[in-house]
DNA sequence: ACCTGAACACCGTTCAAGT
DNA sequence: ACCTGAACACCGTTCAAGT
């Protein structure tokens, strides 16, 4: 089986998602990168044509993860609370990270600077996060219109993404935990 | 009245200000920035000897209008819903004017690439800001603790900053409103 | 199929030199 | 005091050339 193509793409991804979250698309250096897997930059450029095909790809991967871990825990649990907990554990698991940030929180940031084709796998993201937060707030609250329970739903992940942001910009994050709480406690968050 | 100095140095910081609004910091080009006002790239190092030093100067002027302001706001009225309404207008005008961020929420998201003296001031906008709403709020709420009411606006500013964010990346102000309007009825914000 | 060196136009920064 | 041209080591991208 020829591995030495996949391999080599898969080392760039990690290496570049690890930068992006740290340090944001702009810092991403094809130099650098190529440095880090052991090739020259232009080689980099064969299995990704353009910096921003590198980004775009990192941006649907990272929505298909998120998309698979979010499905899991709606077949393991029907609590909204429960889910809840455990969406906010994964935004606090990228600041632990050291202190790194949602990988399509931080390209929101320099939306202006990225590519047409990163936006789009950006949007997707946002997008796929209001579904599953919607759905999940369905169960609380069963009563409320589609439209509501989407706006809800936006408020959250807005919400999440602000705490994160604000929470590493002070790199203290015990300031995500209050933030989540002080959500909870104002019934933002089930 | 010798003007030239300071002109210079102001409309070099108008123009950098607006880029790094709708760009971020890393977006600042030295030779960009020139060309915008006149002179050549060398000339912006006269006045500002390097990129950190004129990022501290955005971020620390930012923080003092942004000082005033809410100061004004604060001698024109004790009512809280007022003033936080006012408050969510000031994040709204940003994307209003050109889908422009926060300066100092944008480079939050940026952190890491940031000079040790950007972050300072940026982390000096963050507790400037909660300084003021944890006031605003001890209107609504005389009883809780300074700690409950710090935490509180803290939550506050994370959840508009990523409001801003999140609607920033859609392009779509419609999103910012929709979610603050669902803060408010979640009780988030007085 | 995968990688490379060399070139291109960019970047922040420095510095000696001009006025 | 304020500005400049030239140099330095960086950047993404392209392309002809190697295996």
């Amino acid at each position: 089986m020829a591995k030495t193509k996949t391999d080599m793409r898969e080392a760039v991804m990690a290496a570049a998602r690890a930068t992006v979250q740290s340090h944001g698309y702009n810092a991403l250096s094809f130099r650098e990168l190529a440095k880090e897997v052991g090739i020259k930059s232009a080689s980099v450029h064969y299995h990704f044509p353009t910096k921003g095909d590198l980004g775009a790809a990192l941006a649907r991967r990272y929505t298909e993860e998120g998309a698979a871990f979010l499905a899991e825990l709606l077949a393991t649990s029907v609590d909204a609370a429960w889910c809840m907990d455990r969406y906010a554990e994964i935004f606090r698991s990228a600041l632990a990270n050291d202190n790194r940030m949602c990988l399509c929180g931080i390209m929101s940031a320099e939306l202006d600077d990225l590519p047409a084709e990163v936006r789009t796998e950006v949007d997707k993201f946002a997008e796929m996060n209001v579904d599953w937060l919607a759905r999940v707030l369905s169960w609380a609250k069963p009563s409320q219109s589609e439209q509501d329970l989407r706006e809800h739903a936006m408020a959250i992940f807005a919400a999440i993404e602000g705490a994160q942001l604000v929470a590493r910009g002070c790199r203290d994050i015990a300031i995500y935990d209050r933030t989540i709480r002080a959500y909870r406690k104002a019934g933002l968050i089930p």
